[in-house]
DNA sequence: CGAGGTTTGTCTTGTGAACGAACTTATCGC
DNA sequence: GCGATAAGTTCGTTCACAAGACAAACCTCG
């Protein structure tokens, strides 16, 4: 039941009775979960064995033997070799997420960039394609069938016998919770567009579930995935817009429609310059990438990696125009914190690599407005997600309705 | 497992195996929460009979009869003389909310009044005290034994053989969760108080279970309980200071630490006033009831009614006031609905009687800065739950926490 | 007034899932 | 080789719900 894009807000009380089938998914879940976990990202710790699973989650080990058995029928699971311990008694069978055997699709469309990604449970990239080009006020018909064209290779690339769960798209603007149409990408230039529809047209995306998402948030979800379980942080991802996710307690919150985390039009000063949303100084007006690139006195094509050289060079315009960007960015942020209590700030996207000239400006807003600061400083981090961080976490949606409800993939 | 104070952000899917036991118990909640449901506030529908119960459910009606039957036995459901219809068949025993048998107590402390509330299951006030006085800058030990003699009063007014659940209290600031100390009441002018150690002294208080949670948090919780269900909104509490609370899908959210919603720290203008908190133009210097009498020229200990007459009368210094406030609401409002896209704030506090002065500058600063108002438009409205809406709503969730886990009362 | 129909609530039987307690398997240490 | 130890399996028991028969209470209509 996870809402496409990500978990629903809360997860309201199921309303739904519960039988003795419920028992048997439940646990199912619990026993996957525990497996998956234990091979997560910080996976330094060993497979567990069902005897390690038994006492993880109290269930009896008889009961745990039946369920996995399950799993592994179900090609879940796996079983690992026995490993050779210098312990006395019947060695463990090391239990692991099967690998090549259910994978989900992580797809994106972003203004310089079209990608899919396959991954499996175990978290290896199965198949990836990407191809770069200029997607600014593009024809979605047009963009949508070169991403056709990639999974249809990345389809064609996957392992034999490989089940595909599904796919979920990353997109750039406000889309409506999971399959809704795409409202509003302003970079894209796309607006009202039925993306499912469109892309169900092409052959290469045949029988295959497709749910979309914003691009911020499946990001956080990665995020989320590569740090500590649990946590709750705002990601706040710098491109040309500036989006933002909400992640509580380890999920990410996509709001009543799945609009949340609109950061760049947050106010920063009501009397500022006029920003293309209609409205007077938004956040993206101080610190998006076009802004940036502005003050610092470049050319708003260029990439921001020549900001990076720059501020590294010790060039005084450019450190400026980072520290005014933070200042901006800290009070948004700062009004954030206070309205949400989150214990953490991520920045991601072009904000990741010049995170080190732009964190002490934010952080020093944060302190001084944060009326919470005193107790618990917001602390502000950097992403660890990589470059592919939307892509993964759109797989990872697809992966995690697979978890979730692994009673489904029985049959 | 309610947090105190607040459902947890998201109910994490919870770690623990289900046993035969965890189906009775749910069911056993599900059947619970029908029958007070359908007796709600908007609770115009007639009791739900075994039967209803059962089809509304999906149980059968075996399973809805021996859980009724536990039920009534714990005294929280009742039956009530089978009602004449002019209806073939066995008439219905219709079932309700047992009256005066478990209670919830809801305690506030405010800047002007301390109070204690009795609420049953059936939403009925079994018992109420308060004292007016003036809190602020107060002696924290003497305001809790003033509330502790409340609690005597309250519990000795309470029909023989109720069973009291516990006690939640509302506070005006800064609260970790749950049975943490109080952080910072800026108008109470208190700071790191360990209010519940402070009650455990009194013998009133004896054997009550107390958390804590913040006032704005607590009128949420009533408001949401007051209009339909399982709506998203902002709770708005305009006071001296201005808190907010956010209701996501009917369950409010406190945060990390349940410190959300400290909206009157939102930054409205970076060079504007210095706010108490340290910063400069935070909200509450623009919103807050000091600020708005001080801008209709008025004295800051005068009661809003001044303003709500001179408003009326047609004053217009008064109405300029109020419609600046508007804006600047407005405009914290626009950057809260950008972030975390409710689909609907509702104005409380002293700002429910000043709505008709206020909403018009509200909507449209939330019209021209929110990004998604082209297809779906944050509605404003105003708080239903009167007067002692933090009280009710503090008794709530005693009451709910019971409503959630009554197998724990089936002995 | 009584037979037939209808709806509610109870009772009985059967099934599925987990528990607990043996029991088997596999390795280590002496 | 043999006990000690731990992992995994099997079997009987327990518990809760489904399904459906049954009893009770009421209406309607001839």
């Amino acid at each position: 039941m996870t809402e496409p894009g990500g978990a629903p807000a809360t997860t309201a009380r199921r309303r739904v009775p519960a039988r003795q089938g419920s028992l048997r998914e439940h646990n199912l879940a619990l026993v996957l979960r525990h497996v998956l976990d234990a091979a997560g990202p910080a996976g330094d710790a060993p497979p567990p064995s069902r005897a390690d699973v038994a006492t993880a989650t109290g269930l009896t080990r008889g009961a745990v033997s039946a369920l996995v058995d399950l799993l592994i029928g179900a090609r879940l699971v796996a079983e690992l070799p026995p490993a050779a311990t210098a312990r006395a008694g019947r060695p463990a069978v090391p239990l692991v997420p099967a690998s090549g055997t259910v994978v989900g699709l992580g797809a994106e469309v972003n203004v310089d960039y079209v990608g899919v990604r396959a991954l499996d449970l175990a978290g290896r990239v199965l198949a990836h394609r990407e191809t770069r080009g200029d997607y600014r006020r593009s024809d979605p018909a047009r963009v949508l069938g070169v991403l056709a064209a990639l999974v249809g290779e990345v389809r064609a690339a996957l392992p034999a016998g490989a089940r595909l769960a599904g796919m979920c798209l990353a997109l750039p603007g406000l889309v409506d919770r999971g399959t809704g149409p795409l409202r509003l990408a302003p970079n894209l230039g796309w607006r009202d567009v039925d993306v499912v529809a469109l892309l169900a047209g092409h052959p290469e995306v045949d029988g295959l579930a497709v749910r979309l998402a914003n691009e911020a948030n499946l990001a956080a979800r990665a995020e989320a995935r590569a740090g500590a379980a649990g946590q709750s942080f705002l990601y706040v991802s710098g491109e040309v817009g500036i989006g933002a996710a909400i992640v509580l307690d380890g999920e990410v919150f996509a709001g009543r429609h799945g609009w949340s985390g609109e950061l760049g039009h947050t106010v920063v000063d009501q009397r500022g310059p006029r920003c293309t949303c209609g409205a007077r100084g938004c956040l993206e007006q101080y610190a998006g990438k076009d802004a940036l690139l502005r003050a610092a006195g470049r050319d708003v094509e260029e990439p921001v990696d020549v900001l990076l050289a720059a501020a590294g060079a010790g060039d005084e315009r450019t450190a400026r125009a980072l520290r005014s960007a933070g200042d901006a960015l800290g009070v948004a942020l700062a009004n954030f914190v206070n309205l949400v209590d989150v214990e953490r700030v991520v920045l991601g996207g072009i904000y990741a690599p010049l995170a080190p000239w732009l964190t002490d400006a934010v952080v020093g807003q944060l302190r001084s407005r944060v009326l919470a600061a005193a107790w618990a400083d917001a602390r502000v981090g950097v992403a660890a997600g990589g470059e592919h961080a939307a892509l993964d976490g759109a797989a990872l949606v697809v992966l995690r309705a697979v978890a979730d409800d692994p009673a489904a993939w029985l049959a």
